[in-house]
DNA sequence: GCGACAG
DNA sequence: ATCTTGTCGC
């Protein structure tokens, strides 16, 4: 069983379609014409899934080096396209490619959504919850734990969805929101440890906010390694503005309902001799356990 | 060889 | 995130 193309790989099929014949375009020129430069080593993936389908047009694009696929040189060459060595003549190169505004309006939703945050003291917390994601090709497993004070695991969820979204920087949300949210909201907890991002994003908008909007809850990010900002001591700014934490091996930022003080003070309070907090360690090992006994 | 990009 | 080897115990 093969996998399905993704709402991304649909989208790069429709921008190659639009390359006209004897032209070559780069990688890059489309991850920027779908709106984001990030999103380069994502569509470097697509056309490879697009190559493998045989989906027209997939031998029209290069590295920006100017290289071509080895397979895609006898495909250009009967195009009229000129080539030494691997590369492609530059006079072939055009940047007037389809434009699509896929990943525009992804921004532009994490700025909407941005507006309903909460930074407040959180209340009473007596337990919290970890979520994660693992995989099996497109298939996606969250698994939600949570925690009473003294590490009892008082519920689980595990959920199997298909993941719609490839990964690409600073969008992590729209790949991994819907086995989150869907685990998270068959438990009940006081604070929810996500996998990924707070406040510590470039858009102020990571993945623990959007759960943490999402499901109107207290949500914290705890993420091991660092997207944006500079460490001076135990704290993470961004702009010169103080976002986060470190922590024992992770970075901690608050996603929604809790404030910057108190979500380093719930983290301490769920750590223990490990890099992420207790809730998150457990919920990664019940979503690969989930992976591995099923597909 | 450099730099990199949460998962 | 996933991909991998060899090794150990059952
Ligand atoms: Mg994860």
């Amino acid at each position: 069983m093969s996998e399905d193309l993704s709402v991304l790989d649909r989208e790069v099929a429709s921008v190659i379609s639009s390359i006209p014949r004897g032209k070559v375009t780069t990688i890059k020129t489309i991850a920027e014409s779908l709106g984001d430069k990030r999103a380069t080593l994502a569509v470097f993936l697509s056309l490879k899934k697009l190559k493998n389908r045989g989906i027209e047009g997939w031998h029209r694009v290069v590295r920006e080096n100017l290289q071509a696929d080895p397979d895609a040189i006898p495909l250009l060459k009967a195009e009229g396209v000129t080539i030494r060595g691997n590369a492609v003549d530059r006079s072939f190169i055009t940047g007037r490619v389809r434009k699509s505004a896929i990943l525009l309006r992804m921004r532009y939703a994490q700025r909407m959504m941005r507006d309903s945050l909460v930074l407040k003291e959180v209340g009473d917390v007596r337990t919290a919850a970890g979520v994660d994601v693992a995989y099996v090709g497109d298939v996606a497993f969250g698994a939600c734990v949570v925690m009473d004070r003294n590490f009892n695991v008082v519920e689980k969820s595990v959920v199997k969805v298909k993941a719609l979204f490839p990964y690409i920087p600073t969008y992590l949300a729209f790949r991994e929101f819907r086995p989150m949210y869907l685990a998270a909201r068959r438990c009940e907890f006081d604070v929810l440890f996500v996998d990924g991002h707070g406040l510590l994003h470039p858009e102020l908008f990571g993945e623990a906010c959007h759960l943490g909007v999402a499901l109107r809850k207290p949500t914290i990010g705890a993420a091991k390694s660092l997207l944006v900002g500079e460490i001076y001591g135990n704290k993470v700014f961004v702009n010169g503005i103080h976002l986060g934490w470190v922590l024992g091996g992770s970075y901690i930022s608050p996603g929604n309902m809790i404030s910057i003080d108190d979500s380093l003070k719930i983290s301490k309070m769920f750590l223990l001799n490990r890099s992420q907090p207790e809730p998150l360690i457990l919920a990664h090992m019940e979503s690969k356990m989930a992976s591995t006994k099923q597909s």
